[in-house]
DNA sequence: AAGAGGATCATCT
DNA sequence: GATGATCCTCTTT
């Protein structure tokens, strides 16, 4: 069970995530809620709202490497997020991981998020997850798949998922490429972005 | 060199 | 539900 079954499309590869177990630095959650992000125009999975949309350079050249590797980004200056990288060697792709269910280390993801986070709230939100889990930026690049490596990923079998569009994005703001478990109401908030094109509108 | 725009979150009403 | 904080990254001049 590795990084070969999330290589290819990123819609396939999120559906994989769902339910499977993260273990970051003394914390395991299991992901309930993700979303799929694609690559440039000239790819298979063209996606505007893609980091990796414009070509490789820069902040997203893990997107364009092998697929099991970490992506972490920094929004908005202060919180950094985390992507499971898909697609192919060569070929960008990646899966946001939106939320996810806190299973044992509570005390130390509490200790991390502060004193007056609720349970089900410690890992809920991108950035909070990677708060939770002790993800920073020093972490992108590195294989989800090695032993060694400090944040790692066991894949589960496939559950049940229901989907709608991404939070929060201007481009491609109807697609519905946002995944989270069917029976889970551990799911981060919706809201489209005020930039975005009324609903409705063409990608 | 400068400007704009965030794959967010916590707090306020 | 609405808004401000905050600063990094990319795009444009």
């Amino acid at each position: 069970m590795g990084a070969e079954l999330l290589a290819g499309d990123p819609l396939l590869a999120a559906r994989r995530l769902l339910g499977a177990e993260l273990i970051g630095r003394g914390v395991t959650a299991a992901i309930v809620e993700v979303e799929a992000y694609g690559g440039p125009a000239d790819g298979p999975w063209p996606d505007a709202a893609s980091h990796s949309f414009r070509g490789a350079g820069g902040r997203n050249l893990v997107m364009f490497g092998p697929p099991g590797h970490l992506y972490t980004y920094r929004s908005h200056g202060i919180h950094v997020c985390a992507n499971v990288v898909c697609g192919f060697d060569g070929v960008a792709g990646a899966v946001l991981l939106r939320a996810a269910v806190v299973r044992t280390g509570a005390d130390v993801a509490g200790r991390r998020r502060g004193p007056a986070i609720l349970p089900a709230a410690l890992a809920r939100g991108p950035g909070n997850l990677c708060s939770a889990l002790g993800i920073t930026m020093e972490d992108n690049g590195i294989d989800l798949f090695d032993a060694d490596s400090p944040v790692r990923l066991t894949l589960g079998e496939p559950v049940p998922s229901v989907d709608g569009p991404r939070v929060g994005v201007s481009k491609a703001a109807d697609r519905r490429w946002r995944l989270w478990l069917a029976d889970s109401s551990e799911v981060s908030a919706y809201r489209r972005s005020p930039r975005a094109p009324a609903p409705g509108a063409s990608d």
